[in-house]
DNA sequence: GACCACTAGAATGAT
DNA sequence: TCTAGTGGTC
């Protein structure tokens, strides 16, 4: 098979050395995937290494996902046996296997963020610090950044600080707190892969022989610990190939250390390096204005990019008024880069998730398909949680979170009270207080959980006969969801939880569109396992429940599926590549972000993010902010990026505003680019509509109203935007409509509460 | 104990 | 603007 002769000599021999140690240094834009999967495929179909003996590890889901689809492609077979994964999939699959090594159960639980903040909410209530003066999130992310230098509690400066004091502390509660769960965070995940391999030297070599062939991704994202586990598993045969690139490094939040990448050539002085600098994806307009912002920063390594399509369009800027005039600007100008070149895309890209919502709602008013890349996660759906929680459940009920979380979930009679008691309650040791079911779980001795508790409670009956009953109820339905786990396919076994648990019953009876809205989101959810099924090598409920805490972009749902307009932050779109690339939100506070402007580091960080965003671009560049934006509900006057003064003159094309107030502080603040629509006609912006708009239901009761409501007549919904009547049909005092949606697809409204609008 | 209405606080990024 | 948490009422 040949798999190089489509490769240029760097990238071939990126592929060819498939021996020794060899790092990848790849421009934004150089192929960089594309010789990963090439390299893979080269190393299964050369026979070097059976595909169960090749390792890629990547950051996202998505890349891991993407590289498996190449390599399948290139060797025509499906790869599924290849360890190709996220270091934290990773990390799970091998703890599952090996967790007892080093005492840990191996029902374990994956908690997420928002389990992790239930901990430490209770970490706080328990130490007395409910007044705010220790901000959950701020404990738990200084606890993260410890764990990731692989520092404990004894690490903070306790001698005359109390509020370091109190982040000791806490990290001892909520260390204990997880322990007693058998609960490991999305930092554990690593460290214990890590704990692993150094208490167990047969385990890390057996594995180290089993993966002959190591390959990283976005190595210059590394942190401690997966520099670590990496490391452990090539020190013996030093057969690693890393990829990266130090100007694309935008996670030393996430405890990123540079140096990784930096000094790979000291770690491994045999290492061969190979450069990746011409660039196939960008004209050199985007090249010429990346380089020059990134160009900014000191604290890098000079690097020549470049590219045979000379010239191409001007980065276009435009300074809206407000995030509204913002939106509507994004909006149109997709659509023109969409009619240009139809079938093409154009991604939207944003700093933060909040400004998602403004700029959906100006695609949606526009009529566009769009399609929403992370965000609000299908698994922090309430109802997905909860179900969840019941899995987790029937595979540890030592899981607090989960079990506070269901035991009420629907309502059966378990509040406040009795919860309290329950609490209060302290039941025999553990060997003989858990049902002969989860005998094996308690690996390590620990305080009781909730679970423990309540069996002693409902056995010695310590509580008044109604909370008893009900608590014996959970008790039972938790034994038989557990024991289903055992016998049951996956799928089955979230179908059986949403039964029994009486989950479903309840949301059916509730008849709200809400509730329905739920109940779809379930049946995908059992659609997902059966999904899983047939993928996964070796499926588990555990398995799946580990995929779904580790999985970012299942939002599958909003768009339709030839929606060409993609919305994510900067951070998901590394990696990708789009014709049109629209940055959103270039104003100084923002995107550079508040928390970065007073610090050189991070300034870096947020340049290097601008880099990222600025090189996803193949064709056209626009780059876009709003003189005043809204902040939780009332405005706030913003100042331009100053990175969009870093991009040389020449390079760029100001779009004047179309709609820009004649009172507005900017154009009289700003020197450079203060000039915005001289010489243009300039047209002032309308105060925003503010009157109710005239709907079909006012219309419906003077009934004066011509046509009215018939098949095939177009109108606008105030959130769904433009679409079109599908069918209509009279209930009692209302009208039940079916309409179809340009953005959104079919949707059923009663007339009477939809606002919709002729169109 | 369940439900509802009110209010305070919120949001950098992702596994 | 939206949401999680709280306190009051049935």
């Amino acid at each position: 098979m040949d798999l190089v002769s489509s490769l240029n000599p760097e990238q071939r021999a990126a592929v060819l050395q498939t021996s020794g140690p060899v790092l990848i240094l790849a421009g934004a834009g150089s192929g960089k995937t594309r010789v990963i999967a090439h390299r893979i495929a080269h190393l299964a179909s050369s026979g070097l290494a059976p595909p169960d003996g090749i390792l890629a590890v990547t950051f996202t889901n998505k890349a891991a996902e993407e590289m498996r689809l190449r390599v399948a492609s290139l060797l025509g077979t499906d790869c599924r046996s290849m360890w190709i994964s996220t270091f934290h999939a990773l990390c799970a699959r091998l703890l599952r296997r090996e967790a007892p090594l080093i005492g840990l159960s191996r029902d374990f639980v994956i908690y997420d963020s928002n389990d992790q903040l239930t901990v430490m909410k209770q970490a706080l209530r328990s130490l007395g610090l409910e007044d705010g003066a220790v901000q959950p999130r701020v404990a738990l992310s200084r606890i993260s950044h410890a764990k990731n230098r692989m520092e404990g509690p004894e690490s903070f400066d306790t001698a005359w600080n109390p509020r370091e004091q109190h982040f000791a502390t806490l990290f001892t509660l909520y260390t204990k707190a997880l322990a007693d769960a058998r609960a490991l965070d999305f930092d554990d995940l690593l460290l214990k892969t890590v704990e692993l391999f150094e208490r167990s030297p047969a385990a890390r070599e057996r594995y180290a022989r089993r993966f002959g062939y190591v390959m990283v991704d976005e190595y210059q994202d590394t942190n401690r610990p997966q520099y670590l586990l990496i490391q452990a598993l090539t020190a013996s045969h030093r057969n690693l190939c890393v990829v990266g690139d130090p100007d694309q490094s935008i996670y030393k939040w996430r405890g990123a250390d540079l140096r990784n990448i930096l000094d790979f050539e000291r770690d491994f002085p045999e290492a061969v390096v190979v450069r990746l600098e011409r660039n196939y994806r960008s004209t050199q307009v985007i090249l010429d204005a990346a380089s020059a912002v990134i160009a900014k920063n000191r604290n890098r390594k000079e690097k020549r990019l470049y590219t045979e399509l000379a010239g191409g369009a001007r980065i276009q800027i435009y300074r809206a008024a407000d995030d509204l005039d913002e939106a509507e600007f994004i909006a149109r100008t997709c659509r023109r880069a969409l009619q240009s070149t139809p079938g093409s895309q154009a991604a939207v890209l944003y700093r933060t998730n909040a400004q998602s919502r403004t700029i959906e709602d100006g695609l949606r008013r526009a009529g566009m398909a769009y399609r929403i890349i992370g965000g609000v996660r299908f698994y922090e759906r309430k109802e997905i949680k909860d179900t969840l929680s019941y899995l987790r459940l029937a595979l540890n009920p030592h899981d607090d979170v989960s079990l506070r979380r269901v035991i009420n979930v629907p309502a059966r009679g378990i509040g406040k009270g009795v919860m309290d008691s329950l609490e209060s309650a302290t039941p025999a040791p553990p060997s003989h207080s858990a049902s002969p079911l989860f005998a094996g779980l308690s690996v390590e001795e620990g305080p009781p959980s909730l679970w423990s508790k309540l069996v002693e409670v409902v056995e010695q009956r310590l509580v008044a006969p109604r909370a008893g009953t009900a608590l014996a109820a959970f008790k039972s339905l938790v034994e038989e969801l557990a024991q289903l786990t055992t016998e049951s396919s996956v799928a089955v076994c979230v179908g059986k939880v949403l039964d029994r648990s009486g989950y479903l019953k309840d949301l059916r009876e509730e008849h709200s569109e809400e509730a329905d809205g739920r109940i779809e989101n379930l049946q995908e959810l059992v659609s997902a396992a059966r999904e899983y099924e047939s993928r996964a090598a070796e499926p588990s409920l555990a398995g799946f429940v580990d995929q779904l805490a580790l999985l970012s972009d299942a939002d599958e749902e909003a768009g339709s599926r030839d929606s060409h307009v993609l919305m994510m932050t900067l951070h998901s779109a590394k990696g990708l590549e789009f014709p049109t690339v629209i940055i959103a939100g270039l104003e100084e506070g923002l995107f550079p972000h508040s928390r970065a402007v007073d610090d050189d580091a991070e300034l870096e960080e947020e340049r290097r993010l601008c880099y990222v965003g600025l090189t996803r671009a193949q064709r056209a560049v626009v780059l876009t902010s709003a003189a005043r934006r809204r902040v939780f509900g009332d405005y706030q006057s913003t100042e331009a990026s100053r990175f969009i003064d870093e991009i040389p003159l020449e390079l760029v094309e100001e779009i004047p505003s179309r709609a820009f107030a004649a009172n507005s502080l900017y154009g009289a603040q700003h020197g450079r680019r203060g000039d915005y629509g001289s010489g243009q006609a300039r047209t002032f912006r309308r105060e925003p509509r503010r009157e109710e708009p005239r709907t079909y239901a006012d219309e419906d009761e003077d009934q004066s109203a011509p046509g009215g409501l018939k098949p095939g007549r177009r109108v606008t919904h105030p959130l769904f935007g433009p679409g079109t009547i599908v069918s209509v049909e009279p209930l009692d005092d209302d009208t039940k409509l079916v309409v179809r949606f340009a953005a959104v697809g079919t949707k059923t409204l009663r007339a009477k509460y939809a606002k919709l609008q002729p169109a």
